[in-house]
DNA sequence: CATTTCTCATTAAATTTTTTCATGATCCAA
DNA sequence: TTGGATCATGAAAAAATTTAATGAGAAATG
């Protein structure tokens, strides 16, 4: 007798197959293998007797059934995890507070659309972001002003809970007809004599001087701005270079409006991490926070790559 | 990270629990072992680190957590099984025809609800009752007048597949104050001088005579009715003796109209089985049947222990 | 047009999860 | 208190899921 072998964790694969558009991607989602999709599609396409969706397509195509089995995913899983939500709060008294410190400027991008998403699924969870900016959000963490920080490095030394969240391509951006457009990546060298416009933050809290041209001796002219779109400008306008992640900047790129670069032969990435005091984090709201970021930001941001 | 580890089977085994009323029911009606599902809960409590329910109590009471995960259950599990059985269709044009053939009698008791479940559920499927009682319903099922036979012996010979349903004790019934009552149990003997009351069938189609007097060459006198509120009618009016499935007269026993005995120092057991022709023992809404037919019986018969 | 890259399938092996088996504890009723 | 029923638990077995390694095919790139 076949009895059903339909799972919760089949319907999770199908629904991040549609958000994610590809085996792989979705396996990258779901914090798996492409292979191990693969077998788990094959097997319920074996059980039902029917392909569940074309490959040979980009985004993949949905058949009938699988498109059956999809309605019944988005039917489905909402509900579990609202009683999942439900059974936390009746555990513990689950009414905390998410006090969110942000160090890095751009991260408000993909911050803005997980923070509205978490309001939404925890609503009694006081919500907060800690105003300015601030060059150790960890010692914030310390002293118990926040909750949580979003930083670009971990440091084993902290008592300190990191939860990885994604990696990304910093590039860096020329005005069109720039004397290093012909170049196929630049150089820590190609930096020198240049000016290089920043946000208006200590060196360390940016990649490009951290991790490629202090470690070499290499402090080029600088300039800064707050803002992303004036960086863009003055970099359009001739001003100096510029080194900002990839996402960032994506449909400035899209526009042609600006010229990336990948910085040394393989490119230079940067990562973010969530840190909160360990106490924390096994709080079912901090994990879910951390979800929602990981699966908002893969599914906006471009050309990241999950931790 | 604590990933949400649960499935759709943890939610199976929630509303089996509320079904059966306790563990090792629910297992036998999941056709696990009540090992498996004493795991299966534990693991779900710590994951919530709350209990959900309370075991010391017959029927078991639900905490607020397991009831929230009842409700779960019981919004999500009839969608799945609609959803499979809408691919079921689309897989394979569903429209099939179920022609049941009954040899037993008391068979009535238990099938109506199944069948009227099965309707709803496939209402394409063209459902008939073949009607009257056949000495070899599997020679219906060979000359494909019928598609599932209800029967009571397997039959290796035949060119047939058989769903075991379930087994249950047959009880000899004896007017109050009848010679025998004292008996802890009958033997075969006691049947000689008797009169047996019982369905109009052949012989071997009674599993007393089959078993038990027909090989040790008692054969009593013989009367016959086609009722079963008859023939308890007359075994209370001191015309004789029956041998009937408890469940069959379970609301009988109940009330006193009549007294129950083992017949044999273990009691005797009859078993049933679906059978089908090979071909249509993989059809998803053959297997549907069995699967309906398995959990109503279990449901709503006392004292039947599923094959 | 060859080459590289990306994606998915497939096999075998490793790992994890689930289930069973065997047994013990507890409770209830006779 | 004994027997019967129910549930818990630890260890072993079985099953499932997942990974690793690799190959094949399509699409993109030069």
């Amino acid at each position: 007798m076949i009895q059903s072998i339909l799972e919760l964790r089949h319907l999770r694969t199908l629904a991040a197959l549609r958000d994610s558009g590809s085996v792989s991607r979705a396996a990258e989602l779901l914090n798996l293998t492409q292979s191990a999709l693969s077998h788990q599609l094959r097997l319920l396409e074996e059980q039902y007797g029917a392909p569940l969706f074309e490959r040979k397509s980009v985004p993949i195509q949905f058949s009938p059934a699988g498109l059956r089995l999809l309605q019944l995913a988005d039917g489905l899983l909402p509900r579990v995890s609202e009683a999942e939500r439900d059974i936390a709060r009746l555990a513990q008294g689950m009414t905390g507070q998410l006090r969110i410190a942000v160090e890095c400027h751009t991260c408000f991008d993909w911050l803005m659309p997980a923070i509205d998403e978490f309001r939404r699924r925890w609503p009694e969870v006081e919500l907060d972001i800690v105003s300015g900016f601030h060059a150790d959000p960890v010692e914030l963490l310390r002293g118990r002003r926040a909750d949580l920080a979003i930083v670009s490095e971990r440091d084993a030394a902290e008592p300190v809970h990191y939860f990885p969240l994604f990696r990304f391509e910093i590039v860096a951006l020329l005005a069109q007809g720039h004397p290093l457009e012909a170049r196929p990546h630049l150089t820590p060298r190609d930096f020198i004599g240049q000016t290089l416009i920043t946000y208006p933050v200590p060196d360390d809290m940016l990649d490009i001087m951290r991790k490629v041209l202090t470690p070499r001796g290499i402090n080029p002219t600088r300039r800064t701005a707050e803002l992303t779109i004036v960086i863009l400008q003055l970099v359009a306008s001739r001003r100096g270079l510029a080194a900002l992640p990839r996402w960032a900047v994506q449909s400035y790129l899209d526009r042609d409006y600006v010229v990336p670069k990948p910085i040394g032969k393989s490119g230079l990435s940067g990562e973010l991490f969530a840190a909160c005091p360990p106490s924390l984090a096994s709080q079912p709201f901090m994990e879910d926070f951390v979800v929602i970021v990981r699966e908002s930001s893969f599914l906006n941001l471009r050309g990241i790559e999950l931790l």
